[in-house]
RNA sequence: GCCUGGGUGGGGUAGCUGGUCAUCCUAUGGGACUGUGGAUCCUACGACUCGGGUUCGAAUCCCGACCCGGGCCCCA
C-alpha cells in the first residue's frame, strides 16, 4: 500500500532544490556580509519555551508530544525562542551585540494553503544586547536587502508597540493583549465593540483609534501630540531617521501589532503581491524574551522571512551547470570509469551505470542534456586519447583527458 | 476550526445524462539497431483516492473520510 506524505507537508525534487538552494544561498550571502554568524537549534524544544509567552495564537498549532521520558516535547513553531534560550542557555556573557541568522524549518498544525505548510522554512536573523534604534534599523535594512536580492519586492510597514501601548498602561493586561490583536486585524469593529465592553475612557479610546490610523510622514509628529513626549516616540522617531539614511522607502504603521505576543518595541512588516491571503513575506520587531527565559533582561531585535512564500514568487533559474557523460563499449567499461573519474575533478560527469548499449548512452546524453560526451573505445585508447563530441554541433575530435578537462572547464 | 471547488496510469486527458477487456497523448524500461543522440516502429509498465450506500450493475448517483486548490481565521 502506498503512503503519502502527512499532510501539510512538501517533497522537494532535484530543480525545485536547485531553485531553493539559489535563493538560500543568496540570504546566506547578506547575512555573512553583515556579519552575522550561523546557528543551529533542535528541531524540538521543551513546550514551555513556546507556552510562555508566544501568545494564543501559537498554542493551538503546536505540534506536540510526550517522549519516552515523560517529557512534554513541542516541534519548534517558529526560531526567536530557541535562539534566545540557547543565549540564555550559553551566552550571555559574551561580547555585545550578538548577531546571529538561521534558516531552518518549523511546523505549526493549521490548515494547509497557498504559501502556508505544516512544515514551513523560515531564514532569520536576531541581533541580542542592543535597545538603540541602530540596531532596529540595521535588522529592517538586512531584511529588505534580502528580498532585493531574492528578487521579490514589498512593500515594508514599521510600528512601535510601546506608544500604542502607553495608551493602555491602565488597562488590564489581558485587555491589553485582546486589544493589541484587533488592532492587527484592523477589525475597527470588533475593537470598538470590546471598549465598550471593557468601559474604556472615552479620552483614550479617541486617541486609539487616531493613533493605530496613523500614516505617513507626518505619522510621528501626530503620536507625539498624542501620547506626549515619552521615550518610544523618540526612540520611533530615531528609527525612522536612520531607515532614511538606509534609503529604505517604508510606511509608518502603529497599526502592527504582531500575531507573537513577546514584541515590545519596533515592529516592522513585509507585505508582497501575488501570494493570496499569505501575503506577509517578513516580520519581526524588537523584544525581550531573555528574562522570561531565566536570563538577565536583555534587548534584542530579529526578524523571519517567510522562506516558502518568497519561493513562491521569486523568479530564478539557476544556471544548469555543464554536464557531459562518458560512453564507452562492453570492453571499455572499466576504462571508461576510470576516465569519468578523473574527469569529475573538473566538470560534472556522468556514466552508464544501466548497462546500456553504446548507441543508448549517447541517447541518454541527449536526453538529460549533456553539452557533451566523451566517447572511450578502443580506436581512442590505443591511441592514448579520447573522443570529445560537442552534443550541439555533433562534431568530434581526438583528444587527450587533459585536454578534454582544460576545454570543458570554461 | 469554518466556508468553497476538485481528486481517472509518473505527467496531461476522454468517459462522468449509470451497462462490452476504461480512451488518447506523453514519460519511463526493454527491443528493432553488434562504434555514434533527438525520428519511427514493436513491446513492457501503469489509474478510476479510500470506505460505505443506492442498483441486477457505479469511474459515473448519494454519504463519509483522506488529500489537493481557493477563501475566512491566524500567521511566515
Amino acid at each position: 500500500m502506498e503512503i503519502p506524505k502527512p499532510r501539510g507537508t512538501r517533497d522537494f525534487l532535484p530543480p525545485e532544490m536547485a531553485k531553493r538552494r539559489c535563493i538560500e544561498s543568496r540570504l546566506r550571502e547578506v547575512a555573512v556580509h553583515w556579519g552575522y554568524g550561523e546557528i543551529k537549534t533542535p528541531t524540538f524544544e521543551h513546550i514551555e519555551l513556546f507556552t510562555l509567552k508566544s501568545g494564543e495564537g501559537i498554542l493551538g498549532e503546536i505540534y506536540n508530544f510526550k517522549d519516552k521520558g515523560d517529557r512534554e516535547i513541542a516541534l519548534r513553531p517558529e526560531l526567536t525562542a530557541p535562539v534566545v534560550r540557547m543565549y540564555v542557555e550559553e551566552l550571555q556573557k559574551s561580547p555585545k551585540p550578538l548577531k546571529f541568522f538561521y534558516f531552518d524549518n518549523c511546523f505549526r498544525y493549521e490548515r494547509p494553503q497557498k504559501g502556508r505548510f505544516r512544515e514551513f522554512f523560515q531564514f532569520g536573523v536576531e541581533i541580542i544586547g542592543s535597545i538603540r534604534p541602530e540596531a532596529e534599523a540595521e535588522v529592517i535594512a538586512m531584511a529588505v536587502e534580502m528580498l532585493k536580492m531574492a528578487g521579490v519586492t514589498g512593500d515594508l510597514h514599521v510600528g512601535h508597540l510601546g506608544i500604542v501601548r502607553s495608551l493602555l498602561k491602565d488597562i488590564l493586561p489581558e485587555h491589553q493583549g485582546k486589544i493589541m490583536r484587533l488592532v492587527d486585524k484592523k477589525d475597527e469593529k470588533g475593537l470598538e465593540d470590546f471598549l465598550d465592553e471593557i468601559n474604556a475612557p472615552d479620552d483614550m479610546r479617541g486617541k486609539l483609534f487616531r493613533l493605530i490610523g496613523l500614516r505617513g510622514i507626518n505619522a510621528v509628529h501626530e503620536a507625539r501630540e498624542l501620547v506626549g513626549d515619552i521615550g518610544a516616540i523618540s526612540q520611533f522617531d530615531a528609527l525612522l531617521s536612520l531607515l532614511d539614511v538606509y534609503g529604505l522607502e517604508y510606511q509608518v504603521d502603529l497599526g502592527i501589532a504582531r500575531g507573537l505576543d513577546y514584541y515590545t518595541g519596533m515592529v516592522f512588516e513585509i507585505y508582497c503581491d501575488g501570494l493570496g491571503a499569505q501575503n506577509q513575506v517578513c516580520g519581526g520587531g524588537s523584544y525581550r524574551l531573555a528574562q522570561l527565559f531565566g536570563g538577565e533582561d536583555t534587548p534584542s531585535t530579529g526578524y523571519a522571512i517567510g522562506f516558502d512564500r518568497i519561493m513562491e514568487i521569486c523568479e530564478v533559474k539557476p544556471a544548469a551547470p555543464v554536464s557531459i557523460v562518458v560512453v564507452s563499449f562492453e570492453d571499455t567499461r572499466k576504462e571508461a570509469i576510470v576516465i569519468a573519474k578523473r574527469l569529475r575533478k573538473h566538470v560534472v560527469t556522468y556514466i552508464d551505470v544501466m548497462g546500456r548499449k553504446f548507441k543508448d548512452q549517447i541517447s541518454y546524453a541527449n536526453t538529460i542534456g549533456a553539452s557533451h560526451v566523451v566517447v572511450v573505445g578502443k580506436n581512442e585508447l590505443d591511441a592514448g586519447k579520447v573522443a570529445l563530441k560537442d552534443m550541439k554541433t555533433g562534431g568530434q575530435e581526438l583528444l587527450t583527458v587533459e585536454e578534454v578537462a582544460g576545454r570543458l572547464k570554461e
